[in-house]
DNA sequence: TAGATTGTTAATCGATTAACAATC
DNA sequence: TAGATTGTTAATCGATTAACAATC
């Protein structure tokens, strides 16, 4: 499966993308594809398409085109979906709440271990059957279990605070929902759902002074 | 402030992290800025930071930098956030009822005017002192109330069907937490958060297969 | 074999960075 | 005036698209 390395961040933002589209074909039974049709289908050009493709291995044959559950396993693959995730939430508020419930993540195998908060009225109710704990054994705890990803829900100005715990304790990605640019030693990713700013660039996009 | 058109979505996407910036260097009563300092906090090149704001105006002035209040000013401007927006939340799930729990939205204008659902359980129920509709009076309501904005919030399967419902009723923006790619006619604006999109890029770049 | 479609190279397009004259 | 910093043009870099030989 190896081929180029560096790959670029407009390719890896396409990827998610392509799991969705091949998941519904999948879904439909379809065998195989051609960059062409998925290119009518998914938006992207035919030429695109073979280019990101053609960065992680040769998984098509000239004349066929591409066999769905394969590539589609691919680029499963590729986005990590193969393995199984440890996540915590810390901030058990709106987003928290809904982000705990939300059970599309764990049919993934990215599962809900922990969830913090520093609201001491929270301590000990569950949701989604996982406790919600003091943020002050947030060090211990994912030390304890493991745990690959933190989804930070905190407000802004505790944000970086708790960026540098968790990242003190060998977490290896974030999942940032506060609106700030959090600060990050090499070698720990994070990836940032800035609500704020996805609304911001549809109001401006609806003003149409651009 | 009008100037060039054609604003490329490179740069529309950078706008709301000026705007944070800017109001933040306001909170700590700065009065001016120039390319060089912004470049340092905000993590863009000085001459990009000249190039983005240049597609709007000419607001800085030689030898001085910028005007911090001034600039925030245009740039929420640009940003449509001079306006008072309507919007409704389609679909009171998890993310549905976390959207309308969280109020700062409403502190910069963007106004929740209605819940709707198809579960005849939550009809009645109040979030945010808004009280969850029938989702059969969705179109009539979007005409009675002028609502600018639909934030979709259901079940994949119903979301094209919703943007139609809307988009029929003469909503221009649609801000869609759905986890696919909606059709809507030219001169309506979709805004995703796809928030699957976001956690797979998060895995796939801490698989480092990139 | 003939037709289809890939993988890949080359051409184009757009976005970012560098440089500097204009000017506050 | 001298120094600073913009606005803007030119150069560079990267990403997308087009073209086509390779090959199933």
């Amino acid at each position: 499966m190896e081929k180029k390395k560096n790959i670029s961040m407009a390719v890896i933002k396409r990827l998610p993308k392509y799991q969705r589209y091949l998941r519904e074909l999948l879904d439909k039974d379809v065998d195989r594809i051609s960059s062409k049709e998925l290119s009518e289908k998914i938006g992207f050009t035919a030429s695109q398409i073979r280019q990101d493709l053609n960065c992680f291995g040769d998984f098509g044959q000239q004349g066929y085109g591409y066999n769905v559950e394969d590539l589609y396993k691919e680029i499963c693959n590729i986005l990590g979906l193969t393995k199984k995730y440890n996540t915590i939430i810390i901030g058990a508020g709106n987003i928290g709440q809904a982000i705990a419930n939300y059970t599309n993540f764990q049919k993934i195998n990215f599962d809900l271990v922990g969830i913090f908060d520093t609201n001491p009225k929270l301590y000990g109710l569950k949701i989604n059957d996982i406790e919600i704990n003091d943020i002050d054994f947030l060090g211990e705890f994912i030390k304890d279990k493991n745990v690959d990803i933190a989804i930070i829900c905190v407000p802004s100005r505790c944000a970086q605070e708790i960026c540098d715990i968790v990242v003190k304790n060998g977490i290896k990605g974030v999942w940032n929902f506060a609106p700030v640019d959090l600060l990050i030693p090499k070698g720990v990713i994070v990836e940032n759902v800035h609500l704020s700013d996805s609304l911001l660039t549809l109001s401006c996009l609806m003003n149409g002074s651009t």
